[in-house]
DNA sequence: ATAATTAAGTCAATATGGTTGACCTTAATT
DNA sequence: AATTAAGGTCAACCATATTGACTTAATTAT
């Protein structure tokens, strides 16, 4: 290599390239909320309700804990969200027969056809822009992102297949 | 190429791979605005406050209007915010000349340094993905996340150069 | 067996940031 | 002169978050 500038590891990042980042991610997450929004408006729901619904279908049986820490919010907070869904039965729960403080949740019938709704929108979306982006751009799209995870936290987007084994 | 279905264009996109982006979408955007929320905090600024300083600082004379469009929220949400960042001259205000109505935003001194502390902790967080990534996965992360964007606002996530061109 | 801890839930007060709708002023355009 | 556009304001309301105090039930540790 002649050039060593074009190398990434010794060039300064230029300010323009991390600000470029920033709003490719505010635009982004501002586009990608917006269809499941106007869904979630049909039914009387919120963006919040949203989150609780993708991640109890994503995580079967999680529980209360596990959701606050996944969503990072107070258990007040989520607790009129959760409770509005087990009362119009798009969320179940059950005792874990293992320590039956912790209550397992999961989706119902109805639940999971508006996870579906909801989500196909916004997997529509990825969809589009992973073909439109190729093979090799999408595995650095997730090299960037799982960076910009806080570490502890990266393990929760790995494939489900790793972490379902590393579930207690 | 013998393998056919090495082409991302011919293997369907797994539903797998489409849940991990919205995954790593919803906690990259958690993470990144973690640290500005807590600056924020010792200001008694909001998430929104960070949202008008950023822009106006990143488009120096935008009006009300052209604020709008990027923040897709309604003028009286921003009024609020807006005004309270006039009080505090954290943002100057000039009528445009060409047109009196319309008003040109842009940060103070005191602005430009708030904006620098908060846009600085995310600038660290993007510099240090990017860089264990490595430029090939940058330039992919932009083109999916491009991607992701509505087309009609891409455009604004161009390099400053080019946006400034396109500037009326 | 008792004490301490954990998981879940509840009540209350408060803050932030968003909405709709009605209305006004000023300036530019037709 | 009439219309349109940009900006602003008042009011009511709603969704989603917070802090803090407290309860109940079940598990774990002493």
């Amino acid at each position: 290599m002649v050039d060593l500038n074009s190398n990434i590891d010794t060039i300064p990042l230029r300010e323009e390239d991390l600000r470029q980042g920033i709003e490719l991610l505010f635009y982004a997450y501002r586009d990608f909320t917006s269809e499941p929004d106007t869904i979630l408006n049909k039914y009387d729901l919120g963006r919040a309700h949203h989150r609780v619904i993708y991640f109890v279908g994503r995580n079967p049986g999680i529980t209360v804990t596990e959701l606050l820490e996944i969503l990072r919010i107070t258990k007040q907070s989520l607790s009129r969200v959760l409770s509005h869904l087990l009362e119009t039965n798009f969320i179940n729960q059950r005792a874990d027969l293992a320590d039956r403080r912790r209550k397992q949740l999961t989706l119902s019938d109805k639940g999971k056809v508006l996870e579906h709704e909801l989500t196909s929108t916004q997997m529509d979306r990825f969809a589009r822009a992973y073909r439109e982006a190729g093979a090799e751009a999408v595995e650095g799209f997730r090299r960037v992102l799982i960076g910009i995870v806080e570490p502890e936290d990266r393990a929760n987007v790995r494939p489900a297949a790793i972490r379902a084994q590393n579930r207690r």
